[in-house]
DNA sequence: CAATAAGGTTTGCATTACAAACCAGTCTGC
DNA sequence: GCAGACTGGTTTGTAATGCAAACCTTATTG
């Protein structure tokens, strides 16, 4: 056991529900989405979506913006620094762990 | 965005949590450990330790095998094939994740 | 033989993921 | 010009889950 548990154990619940995760990465590769890219490339219904949206926000891993695309209500996501501080160093766990685990 | 959202979503959610991920990180390492060996790697408390190896078991993840040291009680653990199959997917679904994202 | 410890399991609670129901504003057919 | 459908979301209700405290049984110690 090369491994250490905690680093396993710690790992950000915000960050790792796969839900979250998905719009995290989705984030952190387009720089700015909106609401229904969103929803379109991850699959969540909107309730999902909005929910773990809020949640990120509360955290302070994304902004959220409202805005309007001419009369029309639009949500543009982004990745705070915050969130991809986050975003990064749950990616170096991940790496952590598939780098000291077989099979 | 080179990422495959599916594969992300469709995580083992039995494996993906923490406790449980390194429970079976060690199982499959060492390959059969007792109750309170496990105990002590993972640092969970007793009940929190029993309740995830029950779900292990359910899944067919794990097999517990009661019996004695002496005269007291032994639970010994140790992952099935098929944990050793769901450990294998799961960390290259992780490996997949590190793989196609930045940051 | 009362108390303490070993080795776990069950119970109770707080959190959460999820989708269904809902809501406000826009556009279309008639 | 207004009934109905659509867009773009938020709120509500619920079932599942992670967690630790309480509990249980047997064994050892003072």
């Amino acid at each position: 056991m090369g491994l250490n548990p905690q680093k396993v154990i710690e790992v950000d619940r915000l960050v790792h529900e796969p839900a979250r995760l998905l719009i995290m990465t989705i984030l952190s590769a387009v720089d700015g989405a909106d609401f229904l890219y969103l929803q379109r490339e991850t699959g969540l219904t909107k309730g999902n979506l909005s929910s773990h949206l809020s949640k990120l926000e509360s955290a302070g891993y994304v902004d959220i913006i409202k805005t309007y695309r001419g009369k029309i209500p639009l949500t543009l996501c982004e990745l705070t620094s915050a969130g991809q501080k986050a975003f990064s160093k749950y990616r170096q766990q991940l790496k952590y762990i598939v780098d000291n685990t077989k099979g």
